[in-house]
DNA sequence: ATAAAGATCATT
DNA sequence: ATGATCTTTATG
């Protein structure tokens, strides 16, 4: 078992590991059980420059306080008033980008996860979407700020690569808000997965 | 103190 | 298309 290493979220560039995310998995252990499968879309958040991100601006509040840790934790906030959403954080500290999972595709301990998303059975929806992930997982608002070289939450290598020609970029979802950048092609997905939330 | 909007999802 | 649901943020 390998974990991404602290080299590889302090780089320089967002939009380079949202696209390296893919392929990797994303692990949790709580309740004394390991649950995770493959990342399959992220979306990158560039921070100052991006009005998309909520630390456009250099905007420092509480809640994106924690987008200026170091590349390697975990950032999570509520959404809609009820989903949780799960980003990575990227570069190294001051400079506040993340990472956006918004799908995977399950492996590990799917019973598990059924069960808290409150499934019978598995379907292609259990874990497609930034919302449903973090359920299934698991993950809430109060593991903001978790670094990911932890027993909680990690992101495993398994030596999965995605080359340029399998990755679907696309616009981010949601940000129609951000007028110029919302057209910014940062959102990632992983040509004929079966797990991706819905095409555009 | 108040109000508005939001990186969503499941259902109709 | 619409409703559920509540934190965060900006403004007075």
């Amino acid at each position: 078992m390998q974990k991404l290493d602290l080299s590889f979220y302090t780089r320089n560039d967002v939009v380079q590991v949202s696209k390296e995310l893919l392929g990797k998995f994303l692990m949790t252990n709580f309740d004394g059980k390991i649950t995770g499968g493959m990342i399959v879309e992220t979306e990158a958040y560039a921070g100052i420059t991006d009005k998309a991100s909520h630390s456009y601006g250099n905007r420092r509040t509480k809640r994106t306080e924690t987008m200026f840790c170091e590349g390697g934790t975990a950032y999570v906030y509520l959404c809609y008033g009820m989903y949780n959403l799960f980003n990575v954080v990227t570069n190294v500290a001051e400079i506040p980008q993340a990472v956006l999972i918004r799908a995977i595709e399950p492996t590990e301990n799917i019973e598990t996860m059924l069960q808290r998303r409150k499934m019978a059975k598995l379907q292609r929806n259990l874990t497609a979407g930034p919302g449903t992930l973090t359920l299934a997982l698991g993950i809430r608002t109060d593991h903001t700020g978790t670094r990911l070289f932890g027993e909680k939450i990690w992101i495993e290598d398994r030596k999965i690569n995605f080359s340029e020609a399998e990755i679907l970029a696309s616009e981010r979802v949601g940000v129609a808000y951000a007028g110029e950048d919302a057209k910014r092609p940062w959102r990632f997905r992983v040509k004929n997965s079966l797990w991706t939330s819905l095409a555009k």
